[in-house]
DNA sequence: GATCCTTTACGAGACTGATTAGTCTCGCTA
DNA sequence: TAGCGAGACTAATCAGTCTCGTAAAGGATC
């Protein structure tokens, strides 16, 4: 995390204070959950006085939301242009999907989405659009260049489930916290089902 | 690993008051989830003082882990006994988890085992064991009649993970309400894989 | 440049109003 | 003599507002 050595706050809000807001948020809303983390906490921890972000954001609820946009948004998928063979394309890009998902972040992201999902069902939406949508768009058209291209948004679904599998299950319901290789043989085990 | 929940063991405490109590829990929490559903909505839903609630249950927290563990205890997967092609009790039994698992209540008692699985990771086991492991090993079970006795495990996990599908996500992360068709697609488009 | 002046973001924290977990009291009943 | 229903009561939490004093930016004039 690089800190802007000189900062020129102007007449308009610093950004380099939105910034610290947002990371004051992920910090306490992954720790304690988006329901159960205050905002007296969020101004603490980002070093911050509770007026300004107020100023920042109209909410507690949009400074939620800014913060489950900002937390998806470096998850895109950049297709790999190597030219590779699609299936070698896909297996990379369901490993690279997989390893991002499992960051603790992320899975406590996504369970502070879940845990929300029926009062702020626009979170869900929005994490479902920046990151698995994408995944699957993604492996669909990899899939769609070599085989069928009507076929392919079913099997990329598949694909990512398969990817994801048990082990994903029990690493939400923090039931226990799978080596990454697992995630590895499960991808090669769904790939060898259309070989 | 049973949650001690009662504070006065040896008094005299009504059975039937502490089902009414466990019911009227569930009404509130799955209507407005753990957090948001208080403790005099589930003394009025229940037709109960609220003192008699705090006499069987020392805490919110223990009657929501009592309930949770109520909850779970139910969903035994009963392995259909017919005479049908072991494919065929495959599909009935994916089919019957499906339609179990995405039942609104059911829908919600993961979401709130997902939220709290850092918290309270037991719940997470139990829900765990009570369910999805249940349905795998019948369905493991059911694969080895008729096929190799090694590989049951393994697709079994990927039979039930097909199951479920992106149709679940949706419903999990509130993006949307998958008729009931979406499932029984999914799970034959799974099954075909294998064929 | 240098000196003033106005405006605005900012940190700190007091304050309001609403909600709610948990306790206490009382009168009823089996 | 219990448990019980009803509900008042307490104490804590928290979203959001308001008010201070401060610092600094932008502009104006010299």
């Amino acid at each position: 995390m690089t800190i802007s050595t000189s900062p020129r706050p102007g007449r308009v809000l610093d950004p380099a204070k939105r910034a610290a807001i947002l990371e004051g948020a992920r910090a306490v809303f992954m720790r304690e959950g988006f329901a159960q983390g205050s905002m007296d906490a969020v101004a603490a921890e980002a070093g911050v006085g509770k007026q300004t972000i107020y100023r920042h954001f109209r909410s507690k609820e949009a400074l939620v939301e800014a913060l489950v946009e900002a937390m998806c948004a470096p998850e895109v998928v950049r297709p790999p242009t190597k030219s590779l063979p699609a299936a070698q394309r896909i297996r990379e890009l369901l490993l690279a999907f997989v390893a991002d998902v499992t960051t603790p972040d992320s899975v406590r992201l996504y369970r502070a989405i879940v845990a929300e999902a029926e009062r702020m069902p626009g979170l869900g939406r929005l994490f479902w659009q920046a990151g698995p949508r994408q995944v699957r768009v993604a492996i669909a058209q990899l899939w769609a260049e070599e085989h069928d291209a009507g076929t392919a948004p079913v099997i990329a679904e598949q694909l990512v489930q398969l990817a994801l599998g048990d082990a994903y299950q029990e690493l939400v319901l923090g039931t226990g916290l799978p080596r990454p290789e697992v995630f590895e043989r499960q991808i090669d085990a769904a790939l060898a089902l259309w070989e």
